[in-house]
DNA sequence: GCTAAATATGAGGCATTCCTCACATTGTGC
DNA sequence: GCACAATGTGAGGAATGCCTCATATTTAGC
């Protein structure tokens, strides 16, 4: 059995019936959360818009934050399918260098354009247990470690330490692209940052050994 | 006579006694949303850590987020005086690109490490109005021009569009050091990941207009 | 020292939200 | 079609936190 922790459901869906219902919880707070916010976000609200009874929402969900963090995972899990989808011809191909950092960059930004609003409210707004948060960044790590080795496919690659790289490749881009997309600066198109971002990243993988100060 | 928002105090304090009070209500209310988070600070508790009662606190604060948006402004304040004294020698004497790139990321390194952990909550968890969002991207746009000029003093260093390429330094030093300082990936010493950022930013400011695929 | 303004107090009203529970309805297996 | 399990309902209890206000104390200015 399940240890009924915070975060646990005291009820697993079984009939079809109660699956729709969850899922239509899910949906409904996806919504809500989008709107308006975390903090005015009420489980009463959530089950309004879901079109079921609070109790129903509380048979499957032991809180507010169980539902916050539902949604997350599948929010992570959707994002990770999908950049993996975008990245998956580079695993048969080996493209030019610069041609798989593009990818890369390309396939963060279509990430953060699938719903930056709830993207925004779960990562910025919303108190994410930091259970959640470290699987997170576990998955994140994992995520880079598969980059490096596509890196590494490539003879011009100069990794002093692949680790760190990988680790400020991934979360360069991906503060950068969060940046962009979730708080757009004026006088900035994606297409000259995708640019600067390529070339920097170019330069830094196929430098020679500089000097660094 | 300023207008009476959401945020403006309905008093300011005009003698010294009272000036004390608001400044223990600040100090009190930093420790109190560093240690409980934001969700679970209540004013009362703010109140009575700063040995006051809740009435005076609404004497100069209308409500809960007004005092996180002052105490939020003077993280800010001190933070940019904090880097800015810290570049302040790159302002008179001109140093090796290498070496001004790295003062700057150690520069950031201070920053964030000066009240991590209330950082953490400020900027990752509690929610700040736009209104002081857009403040801060607006400082951080004079800081990157600022940044931007002390580059140009460097005859090596070729940017495209120094808009561009400003915001894309300043966002990713920020923001790696922010994820590596509140964060701590494991098996990544501060020392590597420096250099590799001075590393990539030098490779980026003074590379040939290479093929971007 | 006296008066008026500034400041401080804290019990409690008000509003809000979370969540339960007793009961109703629907589905399943036989 | 029956009995039991699964699911659904929603009014309202309980807890909490924000903030007010009537009153008390301190300070400033004369």
């Amino acid at each position: 059995m399940a240890p009924r922790t915070r975060l646990n459901p005291r009820k697993r869906p079984s009939q079809a019936r109660a699956k729709a219902t969850v899922e239509a919880i899910l949906v409904a707070a996806a919504q809500v959360f989008r709107r308006q916010g975390y903090a005015a976000t009420t489980t009463d609200r959530i089950a309004e818009r879901a079109g079921v009874s609070v109790g129903s929402l509380y048979q499957y969900f032991p809180n507010k934050d169980a539902i916050l963090v539902a949604l997350t995972e599948r929010h992570i899990d959707t994002g990770f399918a999908l950049v993996r989808e975008l990245l998956v011809e580079a695993l048969t191909d080996v493209p030019a260098l610069g041609s798989l950092l593009r990818r890369l960059v390309v396939a963060m930004v279509a990430l953060h354009e699938h719903e930056p609003e709830l993207h925004r409210v779960l990562f910025e707004e919303a108190p994410l247990p930091s259970s959640v948060r470290r699987q997170l960044r576990k998955r994140e790590n994992e995520f880079a470690t598969e980059v490096c080795a596509l890196l590494q496919a490539h003879p011009e690659v100069r990794m002093r330490d692949p680790k760190v790289t990988a680790y400020v490749l991934v979360h360069t881009v991906d503060a950068l692209v969060h940046n962009f997309i979730l708080h757009p600066p004026e006088g900035i198109d994606a297409e000259s940052l995708t640019d600067e971002m390529v070339r920097m990243l170019l330069g830094h993988l196929s430098a020679d050994e500089a000097f660094t100060g």
